[in-house]
RNA sequence: GCCCAGAUGGCGGAAUUGGUAGACGCGCCAGACUCAAAAUCUGGUUUUCGCAAGAAAGUGCAGGUUCGAUUCCUGUUCUGGGCACCA
């Protein structure tokens, strides 16, 4: 009998979907194992011979994992939203649920013929309502939830208010704006808008304002992906930046859980490495610079400097939450507050004074801008120890910016509130004015010619603070406006639009050094130096304060831009910087550096936080590089968010609501201002406006949709409940299944997937719907594998198509040429001339009488007809064949490429492994009890094969079963108790041909269901060693010695042998070493 | 530019903890079977020198540590992945 894989093949995997072998109940008593492949994306290209890979591994794996009498948990699905199907609907007008729906198809079909043992009824599709109800659900979670920093965990948001009710947020700073603060009393005076407003800085799904790539010309907003070189990929339109409200996850929030999870899971050193600098905590100190005053006033309303109101104190980024106190502290006068303010306004006092007047982010009761004096009344509630620092903190911030602050009890103010006047007026005359303005009460603290703004800057690196000479602020720092003199703001505007054509990644990549010199200087906070400021790309608005101090001669960058603007340099590290480059050294002793001198840098870290604390100038600050992740997309094809927006409040839809169902579309086009799609379906926006629906009436649901990762986030939970229509899974299923055992995906999923994954489970571990706060245990990263491209080369002009080999005579083109018409490198010309109508009429220059093809490793793509399908494979040599083949090339981490030729190897493997029960058509298996010899290499199979697939060392496990099947052909062994376990140990790679032949041997149940051999050592037991003996490090010979020699016997023997002694050369033997199994050096 | 990984025969790779470099497979060469081909089987195959025995070199490159380095350290080159809207 043949080994007929095609009829085999078939035969089993029909049998196996009709006994249902493959389906997984929750267990509850087995022990579990759940082993996961990374959610595919169901594109339209289908499989190609490198998708598999990571699938075949864990199918081996969780094939093995069940030998083993686990009850295993190996799901598929697919992560069907995204992108590229709304591109290609925009391009030929097929709805994406529909080719989505296609797609999936073909993969599932390009799968079951591989043969993997998923189990189908468990299959989930993020685009399946059933599915992405529970997206919505837990976006709603998080949406309701705020991070807890002083329990370190995710809270009802609930609990927030209860906690403001009571005691205002002193305990609990503003994770978007930490300088927002308010009172008990303040939180429960203000409006339901200011206080949602409040909310949505806390929560841990919120929406905020972000840029966008926005084409106008395509009229879309586009990924970074199709932007190439600053215009659009598509047409080559120019692409600008936009600002557009977006969703965001607080996961910053989560930056320290999650880089003190890293230790408890077993991801690669290197996949731990890229997570923790992707969050990139740093410690270090905030330092404040304040801006130095032009010498001249700038002109107001020029072009180049929008105008801004000129009386603004407060800063802008909060003003709109401290405009919301100020009204109500208006509004809702103490009796105190109302008696003063009738003194003080209309200029009765000469001067003209404000009232509840934002600060920055303070409130005083009374300002004077011109004097920048500011009157405070104690009121009753001052007794709160929460408003007592508020309070402190804001004295502190008017000191420390120039105003003068008095303070009046309320019994003072009742009693003689004309001495509180003569005593605010005796104030103003001692005061200076302001200056410079036509108006100075009017010109205040933002903008040039304004004392009290500064920059903030983030540094590593405080010790140098005496080495900076310039500051550099991201282009588009909120203080670029506003301090550039109007000499430079010609070339400012230039080349912010120039900075504005570029995507961020160009601008890290560059190395070119570009920037622009605002004008203005900020003051030194130790030394009062002028330091000029700078604005350049290469810093970015999101990291940090957006603002940084450049030390040249510590920092190779800043070096750089200081050579380049010839900028003079510092050096405050001596020898240790040698005027060409920067030195980055923390060893360095401090010289030019005023009380850091002669410290070690080192040391002096500590010594400047706490002098910048001190002056009050600083802090001590932990920063991290990770950002919150943007979590919306203007686009068609992906969850929409249950939220309505009612007079700018965002509401929730109820949770009987959901899902909440993506509309029918028929054109895909952004909505006017950019947004998605859904603002186009009036419909659908307003479905929850009709008269029915109470309170939230005249709201509209939210156009944007949900980004690819909403759906991949949390899907592994999904398995293990999937038809659950009353929760996300039932807890009793995510305690049985637990954590991912093995997770096998790609490298390229290091920060994005896997981050938000991990989040995802930790604020659902928080929230108490989940028992475990890591999703993957353990993670094996896949290579890809490459294809192996194949070139023709066409002589200029012309038909003709000269061979590898002689190229260089002629002037040529390089084409692609289909590798499947290519065999190794010899081109088959007449199915050339078929392939495309273009090289009908083909002419080829030959060498030795063939056409050789040029050939180059690299991606496989369709455009590079490089494309192998595991389809055309399978149908040539088998399933069985193809999963080994996969298995054989490499170690599954490594990339490589894919070469059809090797295949043959394994499936003569297998052929030789059917020749071992069958000859014709006889059968050879017998029942004669196994030789020594014959146990031994069933033996070592079983310890090799066994450790191989527990470390996913694939390759070396193929390796030992064809070194098995060729021993026992050697021997001419067909012993039912060597050949039967061995069909055990390969039916988790080769399953088919494991099943045909275990069947043959008579067996009625499957070996799927089988049992793992088991492994005795004692087969393996060897009494002697054949040594290597090395003479000076070098091989010259080999000894038997027992195992049990002793090492004085083995010395004398090594020494007396013959080519042992040759090698010596007459010297004697300085030392012998004996690693005892391994090998024996002498050393002369 | 920054972060991570990789580099071993003609090719994919092995060497699991610092201990005989090249297992296993492809390809190639020779042979057997055959009218022939396919399939199968046997032997050989890192390079250089040598009839051979054997010798020398050799794991991207340059150094270092060690009795001994593909393995550890320093530097460097090239290739691949990621860099926040591809998934």
């Amino acid at each position: 009998m043949e080994y007929q894989f095609r009829i085999i093949e078939k035969k089993w995997q029909k049998n196996w979907e009709e006994e249902k072998i493959y389906r997984v109940e929750n267990d509850y008593p087995r022990p579990k194992c759940y082993v996961l492949d990374m959610f595919p994306y169901p594109s339209g290209a289908g499989l190609h011979v490198g998708h598999p890979l990571g699938y075949i591994a864990s199918d081996i794996y969780a094939r093995y994992k069940r030998l083993q009498g686990y009850n295993v948990l190996h799901p598929m699905g697919f992560d069907a939203f995204g992108l590229p199907a709304e591109q290609y609907a925009i391009e030929t007008g097929q709805h994406p649920a529909v080719t989505t729906e296609k797609n999936i198809a073909s993969f599932k079909e390009q799968m079951n013929n591989i043969g993997f043992c998923y189990d189908w009824s468990r299959e989930v599709r993020t685009s399946d309502p059933d599915y992405y109800k529970w997206t919505q659900w837990i976006f709603l979670q998080l949406f309701q939830s705020w991070y807890d920093r002083n329990t370190k965990k995710a809270e009802p948001v609930s609990r927030l208010i209860s906690i403001f009710e009571k005691e205002g947020n002193f305990s609990q700073s503003c994770p978007q704006d930490e300088s927002v603060q308010f009172s008990a009393d303040q939180w429960n005076a203000f409006d339901e808008k200011t206080k949602q407003d409040v909310l949505m800085n806390y929560r841990l799904a919120y929406c905020g304002y972000g840029d966008v790539n926005w084409c106008e010309a395509l009229g879309t907003v586009l990924a970074n992906d199709e932007v190439v070189n600053g215009v659009s990929e598509r047409g080559g339109y120019p692409v600008v930046k936009k600002r557009l409200r977006q969703w965001y996850l607080r996961i910053t929030e989560y930056a320290d859980r999650l880089l003190e999870g890293l230790q408890q899971i077993e991801f690669s050193e290197a996949m731990k490495e890229m997570q923790s600098n992707w969050i990139g905590k740093s410690v270090g100190a905030e330092i404040i610079f304040p801006l130095k005053a032009p010498s001249r006033p700038s002109p107001v309303g020029k072009e180049s400097q929008p105008a801004r109101p000129r009386h603004e104190t407060a800063q802008p980024s909060l003003y709109p939450l401290t405009k919301e106190f100020a009204v109500q502290n208006r509004n809702n006068p103490t009796h105190e507050e109302k008696l003063l303010w009738e003194e003080l306004r209309h200029n009765k006092t000469g001067f003209h004074f404000r009232r509840q007047h934002i600060i920055n982010s303070f409130i005083v009761d009374f300002a004077c801008l011109k004097k920048k004096l500011t009157v405070e009344i104690d009121g009753g509630y001052h007794k709160n120890p929460d408003q007592q620092f508020y309070d402190k903190e804001r004295t502190k911030f008017l000191l420390e910016n120039g105003y003068k602050e008095l303070r009046f009890s309320n019994e003072e103010v009742r009693k003689n509130i004309n001495k509180v006047i003569e005593c605010i007026v005796e104030e103003l005359h001692k005061l200076p004015s302001v200056e410079g303005k036509e108006n100075a009460g009017k010109a205040f603290p933002l903008g040039e010619g304004l004392d009290g703004a500064s920059i903030r800057v983030f540094t590593t690196r405080p010790d140098t603070i005496f080495g900076v000479d310039f500051m550099v602020l991201a282009p588009e720092h909120e203080l670029v406006d506003q301090i550039t003199t109007p000499e430079q703001s010609k070339a400012m505007s230039d080349y912010i639009a120039y900075v504005n054509s570029r995507s961020e990644r160009e601008r890290m990549a560059e190395k070119k050094i570009t920037g622009c010199f605002t004008g203005a200087y900020a003051v030194h906070p130790f030394t009062g130096k002028k330091i000029p400021i700078w604005v350049s790309e290469y810093v970015l608005a999101g990291y940090g304060t957006g603002a940084i101090m450049a030390v040249p001669c510590g920092d190779e960058r800043d070096h750089k831009f200081a050579r380049h603007f010839n900028i003079p340099i510092t050096n405050i590290i001596g020898n240790y910087y040698n005027g060409e480059e920067a030195n980055p050294s923390k060893e360095a002793v401090l010289q030019h550096s005023d009380f850091l001198n002669g410290m070690r840098m080192q040391d002096a870290v500590e010594v400047v936080i706490r002098q910048l604390e001190e002056n009050g100038i600083g802090k001590r600050k932990v920063n991290y590089k990770m950002r919150d992740a943007a979590f919306s997309r203007q686009r068609y094809w992906g969850e929409p968010f249950p939220i309505i927006w009612k007079d700018g409040v965002a509401v929730p839809l109820e949770e009987k609501e959901l899902p909440l169902k993506l509309p029918h579309v028929e054109a895909y086009k952004p909505g006017p201002e950019g947004e998605g799609p859904l603002a186009n379906i009036s419909g659908w926006v307003n479905q929850f406006s009709s008269p029915s629906g109470e309170g939230r009436m005249g709201g509209a649901l939210e156009t944007n949709t949900m980004p690819g990762y909403a759906g991949s986030s949390w899907y592994f939970l999904r398995y293990m409940d999937p038809h659950n229509d009353g929760e996300f899974a039932e807890r009793k299923a995510t305690d049985y299944w637990n954590q991912v055992d093995v997770y096998i995906g790609g490298t390229e999923h290091a920060v994005g997937h896997l981050l938000y994954s991990r989040m995802w489970t930790k604020a659902l571990c928080d929230l108490g719907y989940i028992g475990f706060d890591e999703p993957y245990k353990k993670l094996i990263n896949q290579g890809k594998i490459t294809g192996d491209s194949r070139f023709v080369y066409r002589v200029s002009g012309t038909d003709q198509f000269v061979s590898h080999g002689l190229k260089d005579k002629y002037q040529t083109d390089e084409l692609h040429v289909d590798v499947n018409i290519v065999d190794g490198f010899v081109l088959d010309t007449e199915a050339f001339k078929k392939w495309k109508p273009d090289f009908a009429g083909a002419a080829f220059i030959l060498e030795n009488g063939q056409y050789i093809c040029g050939s180059a490793v690299e991606k496989m793509s369709k455009s590079k007809y490089n494309v192998v399908n595991p389809d055309i494979i399978v149908d040539k040599y088998g399933a069985d064949t193809f999963r080994m083949y996969e298995m054989f090339l490499g170690p599954i981490e490594q990339s490589k490429p894919w070469d059809t030729k090797g295949i043959e190897g394994v499936h003569r493997f297998l052929k030789k492994l059917w020749r071992s029960f069958f000859e014709q058509d006889i059968f050879l298996v017998n029942d004669e009890e196994p030789a020594e010899n014959e146990l031994r290499i069933l033996h070592k199979t079983i310890k090799k094969v066994r450790e191989d697939t527990e470390r996913f060392s694939f390759n070396t496990a193929v390796s030992q079963f064809m070194i098995c099947v060729n021993e026992l052909a050697v021997l001419n062994c067909h012993k039912r108790k060597i050949l039967e376990p061995l069909l055990i140990l390969l039916a988790p790679y080769a399953p088919h041909i494991s099943e045909e032949l275990w069947h043959q041997l008579g067996n009625k149940t499957s070996v799927l269901n089988a049992a793992f051999p088991a492994f005795n050592e004692q087969y393996l037991k060897e009494n002697s060693i054949n040594y290597p003996v090395a003479v000076n490090g070098k091989t010259r010979t080999e000894i038997f010695f027992s195992l049990d020699a002793g090492q004085k016997d083995m010395e004398n023997e090594v020494l007396a042998n013959e080519t042992v002694q040759k090698w010596m050369n007459g010297k004697s033997a300085r030392k012998i070493i004996i690693v005892k199994g391994r090998m024996i050096n002498v050393v002369v």
